[in-house]
DNA sequence: GTCTATAGTAAGATAGAC
DNA sequence: GTCTATCTTACTATAGAC
């Protein structure tokens, strides 16, 4: 039971069941339940082991279910691996919006101030989630993942450049490319380390040096 | 044929043929002619789709060779990708350690210069090699190769240590690290350019961020 | 919605002739 | 050293009962 346990954030919302069954919401929070099995066991297996290696019937056996459920709730092994991914990439989102949008309220103006804050909370998420962070960050997954994870990349140079060059055009492309560039792979180094202390000792190591080349 | 080209020896022989020739020495050219088209074919076959989708019928076939022939110079699949692993690798760094002797031999002695004309010649390797970069970085190999994969890049950061922390003991480490991951990530997006003009374009404007995060 | 049993298939690896 | 033919395994995905 390696599971993320800690946070488990994202559950229950979301999933509001669509068919139109009034009186059958048994059903469906069963049917939910189970969902949520095979995510958390396909979390275990597949940081366990690896996507190529790992196999349906240990994720189903470790859920407690059966593999005609999985291939009932999701379109396949690589389906489960999206899922999880995706779920991924909105809590680490989460954190990054909300530490910046708390600092804002703050009264936090400057752009690279309020970049360090998101990139800090996107650390520690790394650090929190690093089982995934690692599976997903390492490359590995299922035919087409490489390219929906480079698109959810490149949304976020993007964030980062209307974060970043919002009231300062002076700021090159390339600079925010190299910072989100660190920040990536800050993230997976920090998901490698051995202990907490020295994670966030690197992780604060890497974002001062972000602070400095950024120009402060 | 998008293949390394640059090297392909042994070619046209005049067929010596095989029984009963007591020096035999032909025999061996035609095993290193057969061993070189093999990691030639490989190349492709696992460029063009990847290694998991990529089976050893198709790169035995574009070689011109025989499944027999594959597992008698390798152990199976996974060695070949890792020799073409070892191969690339062995040129990346000849490139750099060529740039770094060059520059010391024309009288620069600053670790800094010194690192950033190594970096350059790398980053002419990703682009060179563009299709084996994505390949290797981007993940995605047999089983145990990120450990491979890991053991290597933790060499690049001790030998990026040995070189920037030379005479300059006041350099972090984190600032070691953050270069050599700056090295990787740009190498790795220089490899996804479109023409050689941006990425060239795209290499010298992260050189000249590393200088200055540097303290240049 | 969930299960068991099985179909179907793909691919890595081996044996043995030449 | 190289080949062809085959073996074996293992896994995804489906069919159909409950």
């Amino acid at each position: 039971m390696a599971n993320i346990a800690t946070d488990s954030p994202a559950e229950g919302l979301a999933e509001r069941e669509r068919s139109g069954d009034r009186a059958g919401e048994r059903t469906t929070d069963r049917a939910s339940a189970t969902r949520q099995a095979l995510l958390a066991a396909a979390h275990d297996v597949f940081t366990e082991s690896s996507f190529a290696d790992a196999n349906v019937t240990d994720v189903v056996e470790r859920a407690g279910a059966s593999v005609g459920s999985l291939y009932h709730h999701f379109g396949g092994k690589g389906d489960v691996f999206l899922a999880l991914f995706e779920d991924y990439q909105l809590r680490q989102e989460h954190r990054a919006t909300a530490a910046v949008r708390v600092e804002r309220e703050a009264g936090e103006m400057d752009p690279v101030c309020l970049f360090i804050a998101g990139t800090r909370a996107y650390f520690a998420g790394c650090w929190v989630e690093r089982a995934l962070t690692r599976l997903f960050l390492a490359g590995g997954g299922p035919a087409g993942f490489e390219l929906v994870a480079r698109r959810r990349y490149r949304d976020w140079v993007r964030a980062n450049e209307k974060l970043l060059r919002a009231d300062n055009e002076s700021m090159g492309e390339a600079l925010v490319l190299v910072l989100t560039a660190v920040a990536a792979e800050a993230g997976l180094e920090l998901a490698w380390c051995e202990d907490e202390t020295s994670a966030s000792q690197l992780g604060e190591d890497v974002l001062s040096l972000m602070e400095r080349v950024a120009g402060h």
